[in-house]
DNA sequence: TTTTATTGATTGACGAGTCAATAAAAGCCT
DNA sequence: AGGCTTTTATTGACTCGTCAATCAATAAAA
C-alpha cells in the first residue's frame, strides 16, 4: 500500500533510528537492516533513498549537527551580549546535543571522520562555525580570544567524550564545569 | 621450523602490530589477519595465542595504559615537588604517547571501553590514577584541587580527540595549550 | 612420545548492495 | 468516466564478499 510523498519521511526516520541505534550500538558497526527495521522499513528502502551506508551516516551526522547549530543560535539569540560565551555553553550541553544517544553519535563520528573525507569536512565547519562564535563572544573580554576559544573547545570536546564513558556526568555537572572554567580565564585578567 | 619459546615474543608483537593496524585503519574493523600479517604470522597463530579478537585489542589498551604509565613515573621522578602538575602533562603528550598511532588507537579504546566492561575498567583505573595523581600535585597550589585536576583532566582528553581530527595539532602545540591553561588556573588563586 | 609451534583449509555466520516483482497513485488520452 | 501508461513506493530473495573461529595436519624440540 504504497503512499505517495513519502520520502522525507522515510529519510528522516532513518536519520532518527540512525541516532538511535547508535547510541545503542555505540559504533560503527550497526546494520543497514538494524537502522531499517528500527525505522520500520526495509533495508532495501534505506538503500534505495540514500544509496548506501555512508550517506546514511553522513545524513546522520548533518542532523546532529545541525541541531546543535539550532540550539546555538536559539541561545545566542536571548543572550545579553556579555553573555555570549555562557550561551555557547549552554547550547553544548543542551538536552538536544548532551544525551547519551547523541553523545554516542558524537564519538562514532569523531571515529568516522578520522577515515571519511566528507564527515571530516562537516566537523570541520562546525568547529570553524563554533571557533569563531566563541572568539567574537569572547573578544571583549579577554586579551587574547582566540587562545580562550581554543581552550573552551578543548574542555568541551573533553567533557563529551568522558561523558560518553562516565554517564555519571550528568548535563547539570558538565555546563558547571565549563562555567567555572570560563569564569576562572575570566577572572585571570582582571 | 618451530623454535621453542616464542610465546612471548609473538604475543609483543601481536601487540604492537595491533597499535600500528589500529593507527592506520583509525577504527575497530581491523581484522586479525590484518594484524597477524603485520606481525609476520598466520591468523591462526594469533587466535591460539590470545583466544580472539577482544582479547587482543584488550592486550593492545593495556599496553598502551602501562606505557603512559611509565613515561608519567619518569617524568614525576625528575620533577620537582611543585612541578609535578606541569610533569603529568609533559608525560601526556611524550613521544610514546602522542604520536599519529597511538592517538589513533587511544581513540578506538574510547569506542572500544563503551561496550566492553573490561576495557571500560581498564580506562578507569588509568582515570583514577592519573586523577589522584593530579589531585595529590594541584593540592599545594590549588585551593581545590580536584575541581582542577577534573579541569585539566576533561583538558587533555579534549586536546587528544582533537589531535585524532587536526594532525596539524603538533605535540608541542597540545603541550603549550595545556600548560597556559595550567598557569592561568595556577595563577587565579593569587 | 609428548609437548610446543605453526599453518592451510574450512566452517558458519553475517552484512552491504542489487534486482526483479508487486502495487498503489498520478497523469493522460478519448 | 474508463482504461492506458508512467512514476513512486516497497520488499523478499539473492549475490558476493568478508571475517572470526576451529581443526586437522605438519614439524621441530624435549
Amino acid at each position: 500500500m504504497p503512499k505517495v510523498g513519502m520520502e522525507p519521511i522515510r529519510r528522516e526516520a532513518i536519520v532518527r533510528a540512525t541516532i538511535a541505534e547508535l547510541g545503542v550500538k555505540k559504533s560503527l558497526d550497526v546494520t543497514v537492516s538494524q537502522i531499517a527495521k528500527r525505522a520500520g522499513m526495509s533495508s532495501a528502502l534505506a538503500h534505495h533513498y540514500f544509496g548506501g551506508k555512508d550517506q546514511i551516516f553522513l545524513a546522520a551526522m548533518r542532523q546532529i549537527l545541525s541541531d546543535f547549530g539550532a540550539e546555538a543560535r536559539g541561545e545566542l539569540k536571548t543572550a545579553a551580549p556579555h553573555q555570549r560565551a555562557q550561551a555557547i555553553i549552554r547550547a553544548c550541553f543542551a538536552p538536544s546535543c548532551f544525551t547519551p544517544d547523541v553523545i554516542a553519535a558524537w564519538m562514532t563520528f569523531y571515529v568516522l571522520a578520522q577515515t571519511n573525507a566528507q564527515a571530516l569536512r562537516l566537523w570541520q565547519i562546525y568547529q570553524s562555525r563554533i571557533r569563531s562564535n566563541l572568539v567574537y563572544a569572547l573578544r571583549p573580554v579577554l586579551r587574547d580570544p582566540v587562545d580562550g576559544a581554543e581552550n573552551m573547545i578543548a574542555l568541551i570536546d573533553g567533557l563529551y567524550i568522558r561523558a560518553a564513558l562516565s554517564a555519571p556526568e550528568e548535563p547539570q555537572l558538565a555546563v558547571n564545569q565549563a562555567m567555572r572554567v570560563l569564569n576562572t580565564l575570566l577572572k585571570a585578567e582582571k
